[in-house]
DNA sequence: AAGCCGCCCAACCGCTCTTCG
DNA sequence: ACGAAGAGCGGTTGGGCGGCT
């Protein structure tokens, strides 16, 4: 027996959302907040939408203080770098760019950001011969470094961040990284590899902390260094 | 001008995790 | 301790749009 459908789609709409529709979400969040239940937002408010589907509008599209338009090479720089060091949490590298969302994070990678990533590689084993194409795995999934809920469950590196244990990183790592990396040897890529997740740690902890502190702020968000390219 | 194609983004789907009774 | 319900997440899809032929 499956699980059961969290809403009933017959008479649920879908598709697009209209303005009339995010105004109505909009005000009564902002009036009265989520309630902690989105299942029963649309109800109250009067909408014939999936609790799931408002959550996504809210947190996607309409939530204040929201960056629209195109990333930054900083923002690029931060993306991949967290990718390369614990995959494609997006949730958690979109909390590391203030005003983006995780969907925002995710279709950028892979609209521009995986073939960017994927190009400069495929230039750098063609210039070495690599018949593997350079990369361990997949060559459509080249990124599954900690990836995967089973294996490496990604909580794993938050809770490295958290408590200071040491993080573990696949044997894939220096040929993923070498794209990102100045032109270098395997022991350079993995040293500049160890940096950068000792970095990332520190980043994660901090932020954890402040947020436990403080609540939630862009003030309390540090970012990590630009890639040095 | 029209058709084709690729890009991009919003939204959906299905899964796991968390919380609560 | 266990199961159900809700929340959150990542992968995927579909359609609009613009550029190219």
């Amino acid at each position: 027996m499956g699980r059961a459908p969290c809403c009933d789609k017959a008479n649920v709409k879908r598709g697009p959302w209209s303005p009339d529709e995010d105004a109505k979400l909009k005000s009564y969040i902002e009036l009265h907040g989520t309630g902690g239940n989105w299942i029963a937002l649309p109800l109250k408010i009067g909408l014939k939408r999936c609790g799931k589907s408002c959550r996504l509008r809210w947190m996607n599209y309409l939530r204040p203080n929201l960056k629209r338009g195109a990333f930054s090479e900083e923002e690029d720089d931060i993306i991949c770098r967290l990718f390369v060091s614990i995959g494609s949490r997006w949730s958690v590298i979109a909390s590391q760019l203030p005003g983006r969302t995780d969907n925002d994070v995710k279709n950028h990678w892979n609209a521009r950001l995986k073939k960017k990533l994927l190009g400069k590689h495929a230039k750098g084993a063609e210039a070495k011969g690599d018949d593997n194409g350079g990369i361990t795995g997949s060559p459509q999934q080249p990124a599954p470094i900690g990836h995967g809920r089973n294996e490496l469950d990604g909580r794993f590196y938050i809770d490295a961040a958290n408590h200071g244990s040491s993080s573990v990183m696949p044997s894939t790592v220096p040929c993923l990284v070498s794209p990102w990396l100045p032109e270098d040897s395997g022991g350079q890529a993995l040293q500049c590899l160890n940096d950068l997740t000792t970095e990332l740690d520190e980043i994660l902890r901090f932020n954890s902390l402040m947020t436990v502190a403080t609540g939630p702020s862009e003030e309390n968000v540090m970012k990590p260094k630009p890639l040095g390219r």
